[in-house]
DNA sequence: AGCACGCCGACT
DNA sequence: GTCGGCGTGCTC
C-alpha cells in the first residue's frame, strides 16, 4: 500500500503554494480533512500550514518528503467553502495559494511560534490563545430574534428595495444605488433582519476602519440579543482571532468589517452587503491585490446567496452590470429626512471670483452666514499640510523629494518638510539649499493653510481640522468627531477623512476648495472618483431639516462632470462616461492587468518589462502595451515601470496570466515585479 | 519571505 | 585577529 501524501498550504512566495508531506505513524489520512491546520518543518524552520487536499504520489521522491510534525485541532477545521473562495482568489490574482490561505488567518492562528507541546508527545497546543475558545463560548449570548420594533418607518421605495431583497434567497447580485442620506443602512437593517429570522449569518463590508464603530453602534442598537463580530486590522491579536473564531463557529449572527472580512469562514451566510461598493479602499493596495467587492459577488455566487452593492455614485463596472441586466438595480432617490432634501450645488468661477488665499468672496460670504446662524461648515480639501510645495523666490528651487518623482510637503506647525510617499522626512531650510536665499515661499495650499487663514477671519469661530496628521493619535479620529457631531465645532476643515458616511446635524454648508486638478488627470478613472468624492462630501450638507448647501470653486465651472454634479444626475454622467470608455476600449469594457516592475535603475526595470513582451508576443486575444514608467516614476529610491496587458475576454486574460506568470517565476532577476488583475491605478 | 552560507572592511 | 555588510540559494 503507497504512503498518504498531504498537500499543504505554505505562506510561501513559491508556486503553486502548497508542498507535500508524508503523515507520521498513527495518524490516519481520513482524519486530516482539507482545512486542518498542521504544524511541519520548513527549511530550517517550523510553520503552520493548511491541508488543502491529500495524494498518494508526489511528484518528489518519497525520501525527500518530511513528515508532519503535529495536527493541530485546538480550533474547528475551516470550512471547504471558505477553501474555495481562496483557491478561487488565488487562481484568479495569480497568486500561489499559500501566500492567499495563510494571511487570511487571524495572526494568532497561523503562528507557530504560538504552539507548546506540554510534554514530549503530547499534543501541541496554543500557548497564547489558550482559553480563546472557552471566552467563545462565554460571549455566545441568546439565540437569534431580531428586534425591530425600533425602526423607523420605510417610505415607498425602502419599502421595494426591503420587499425585494426579502423574496431573493438564491445568487443575485442587487445594485442599491441610493442617493446621500436616502437611508440605505435602514434597507442593511431590515434585510438583515430577515437573514436573522431565516437562522442564517450576515457579513457586512464598509469601506473604512473609521465607519466600523459607527455602523456597528447602528446595528448593536437594532440587534441588542446577537452577537455582532467586528473585524477590521487594527484589533488587537486576541480580539480579531475571538472575533474569526465568533463568526466561524456561527455564535456572531452579524459579522461586519473592512475588506479583510471577505475571508471571514462565516458557515451559514444568508447574505453579503458592501455598503459604499464603488470605495477605492475596497481593493486591497499591496500583497494580494483582491478586490473585496468582486470576491464578495463571487462569494455569493459560490453559496448561492444574494449580495447587496450600496452605493449614490455606483462603480462604473456595477453600473454596466444592471445595463447588461446582470445585476438588479433598486433605486432610492429620496432623501429618507422627510425635510431633507439634496443640498443645492453651486459653481463658483474662479476667472470671475478671485480667490484670497484660496477662497473666493461667494465663499467667505457663505461661511460668515452660516456662523451666523449657528450653523456648521465644512471647508474641504484633499491635501494635508500647509502648503504642497516651498520654492525658492530668487532661483525657483523647490522642495522634491530625493527618493520619490514628488514634492516633499511644507508642515508649517511642526516646523518641517515631508514626503506623502515615503518615509521622507526633515526640518524646513532657512535658505534655499541652491542659492542660499533666505525668502522661501509656499505654492499652493493644504488644510493647515486653510485653517490658519479662516482662523484669522473669523477669530471667534471654533475651527478643527481634520485630516491623516490631526488624527493620528488613536482614538482621535472618533474624539474630533463626537465634538463636531455635539455642536462643538463651527468649521471644520478637513480632507476626504470628512466625506464619508458622517450624518452632522447642523451642517449647512460643504465649501469646496478647488478640486480641479483630477479632471485632466492622466489616468482616466479620476474623474469617476472625483465625482463619487464630491458627491459624497456634498452630501454631508442637509442630512437633517437644515437646508443645504454646496459651494465649488473650480476654474471651469462648464465641466460637464460639474454639470453632472448640479443636477445629481449620476445617471447621465455614467452613461457619458461608460460611452467615453466604450470608444477607447476600456474598462468595464475590456479587462487589464498590469505588471510592474522596480529597481534601482529605470533602464533595469524597462529592460526586465520587454523581456516579459519579448516572451509573451503572441497570447491569442491580448493587447499588450508598451512598457512605459510609472506616473509616479522613482518611489522611494526606486525606478517603476509597468506593462500593461489588455482583454475583452476574461478567460483569454486569465489564461495569458497564467503564462506570464509561469514566465515571471522561472526568471532569475534582481528585479522585483508584482502582477495586478484588474487595477484600479493605472 | 525567512534564514542560512559565504566572502571582504573597521574595530570591541 | 574577529564582527558584520548583504549577494544568492533553498525550502515538500
Amino acid at each position: 500500500m503507497s504512503t498518504p501524501i498531504l498537500r499543504v498550504a505554505l505562506d510561501a512566495p513559491l508556486l503553486p503554494g502548497w508542498f507535500d508531506y508524508r503523515l507520521p505513524a498513527g495518524i490516519d489520512a481520513a482524519a486530516v480533512a482539507p482545512g486542518t491546520r498542521v504544524l511541519v518543518p520548513w527549511g530550517r524552520r517550523t510553520v503552520i500550514g493548511i491541508v488543502v487536499g491529500s495524494a498518494t504520489e508526489s511528484a518528489l521522491p518519497l525520501a525527500k518528503l518530511k513528515p508532519v510534525i503535529a495536527v493541530l485541532d485546538d480550533v474547528p477545521v475551516l470550512p471547504a467553502s471558505w477553501l474555495a473562495l481562496g483557491q478561487f482568489a488565488a487562481q484568479y490574482y495569480q497568486r500561489p495559494l499559500g501566500e492567499v490561505l495563510l494571511p487570511a488567518l487571524p495572526t494568532l492562528l497561523r503562528r507557530a511560534s504560538g504552539y507548546k507541546q506540554a510534554e514530549p508527545n503530547g499534543p501541541w497546543r496554543s500557548a497564547s490563545i489558550k482559553g480563546l475558545l472557552k471566552r467563545l463560548t462565554q460571549t455566545a449570548s441568546n439565540p437569534p430574534g431580531a428586534d425591530a420594533s425600533a425602526a423607523p418607518a420605510l417610505n415607498v421605495e425602502q419599502a421595494e428595495a426591503v420587499e425585494a431583497l426579502a423574496r431573493q434567497s438564491g445568487f443575485q447580485t442587487f445594485l442599491l444605488h441610493g442617493v446621500t442620506g436616502s437611508g440605505k443602512t435602514e434597507v442593511y437593517l431590515h434585510a438583515v433582519a430577515a437573514v436573522l429570522a431565516r437562522g442564517q449569518q450576515a457579513l457586512i463590508l464598509v469601506p473604512e476602519i473609521n465607519l466600523t464603530p459607527q455602523l456597528l453602534h447602528v446595528f448593536q442598537q437594532r440587534f441588542p440579543d446577537i452577537v455582532i463580530a467586528s473585524l477590521h486590522s487594527h484589533l488587537a491579536d486576541g480580539e480579531r482571532a475571538l472575533a474569526w473564531l465568533q463568526a466561524q463557529t456561527g455564535q456572531a449572527r452579524i459579522v461586519l468589517g473592512t475588506r479583510l472580512a471577505i475571508f471571514t469562514p462565516v458557515p451559514q451566510l444568508g447574505l453579503i452587503v458592501v455598503d459604499e461598493e464603488h470605495d477605492p479602499s475596497f481593493k486591497q493596495q499591496e500583497g494580494l491585490r483582491y478586490s473585496a467587492r468582486d470576491l464578495a459577488v463571487y462569494r455569493a455566487h459560490q453559496e448561492n446567496i444574494p449580495v447587496v452593492l450600496g452605493s449614490a455614485t455606483p462603480s462604473l463596472e456595477s453600473w454596466l452590470q444592471v445595463e447588461r441586466g446582470k445585476y438588479r438595480r433598486l433605486a432610492l432617490t429620496q432623501r429618507a429626512v422627510a425635510a431633507a432634501n439634496l443640498p443645492a450645488i453651486r459653481m463658483i468661477d474662479m476667472q470671475r471670483h478671485k480667490a484670497n488665499h484660496g477662497l473666493t468672496e461667494p465663499v467667505l460670504g457663505a461661511l460668515k452666514q452660516t456662523l451666523e446662524r449657528g450653523e456648521q461648515a465644512l471647508v474641504f480639501l484633499n491635501r494635508r499640510g500647509y502648503a504642497p510645495v516651498l520654492s525658492c523666490t530668487s532661483c525657483g528651487w523647490v522642495s522634491s523629494c530625493k527618493a520619490c518623482s514628488a514634492f516633499m510637503v511644507w508642515h508649517k506647525l511642526d516646523g518641517r518638510l515631508r514626503c506623502h510617499h515615503c518615509s521622507a522626512e526633515h526640518a524646513v531650510p532657512r535658505h534655499c539649499p541652491a542659492c542660499g536665499n533666505v525668502d522661501l515661499a509656499p505654492l499652493g495650499r493644504g488644510t493647515q493653510r486653510i485653517e490658519e487663514h479662516l482662523q484669522t477671519l473669523f477669530p471667534q469661530a471654533r475651527i478643527s481640522r481634520v485630516d491623516r496628521d490631526s488624527t493620528r493619535r488613536k482614538h482621535s479620529v472618533q474624539e474630533l468627531l463626537a465634538q463636531a457631531h455635539a455642536g462643538e465645532i463651527d468649521i471644520l476643515v478637513g480632507t476626504q477623512m470628512l466625506a464619508k458616511g458622517h450624518d452632522f446635524q447642523r451642517l449647512s454648508l460643504v465649501a469646496v476648495v478647488n478640486p480641479d486638478t483630477a479632471l485632466f488627470s492622466q489616468d482616466y478613472r479620476a474623474a469617476e472618483r472625483l465625482f463619487a468624492q464630491l458627491m459624497q462630501v456634498a452630501g454631508r450638507a442637509g442630512r437633517a431639516a437644515t437646508a443645504g448647501q454646496v459651494l465649488l470653486q473650480t476654474r471651469y465651472p462648464q465641466h460637464p462632470l460639474y454639470q453632472a454634479l448640479t443636477t445629481h444626475d449620476y445617471a447621465k454622467f455614467a452613461q457619458q462616461l461608460l460611452q467615453e470608455r466604450q470608444q477607447a476600449g476600456w474598462p468595464p469594457y475590456a479587462h487589464q492587468a498590469v505588471l510592474r516592475a522596480e529597481a534601482a535603475t529605470l533602464e533595469a526595470a524597462l529592460n526586465f518589462l520587454q523581456q516579459a513582451q519579448a516572451a509573451l508576443n503572441d497570447l491569442p486575444g491580448i493587447l499588450v502595451y508598451d512598457s512605459v514608467p510609472m506616473r509616479m516614476a522613482r518611489l522611494a529610491g526606486q525606478e517603476r515601470a509597468q506593462l500593461l496587458f489588455e482583454s475583452t475576454s476574461r478567460p483569454a486574460l486569465q489564461q495569458a496570466l497564467t503564462q506570464a506568470n509561469t514566465w515571471l517565476h522561472a526568471q532569475k532577476t534582481r528585479v522585483r515585479w508584482s502582477l495586478e488583475v484588474d487595477p484600479q491605478e493605472i
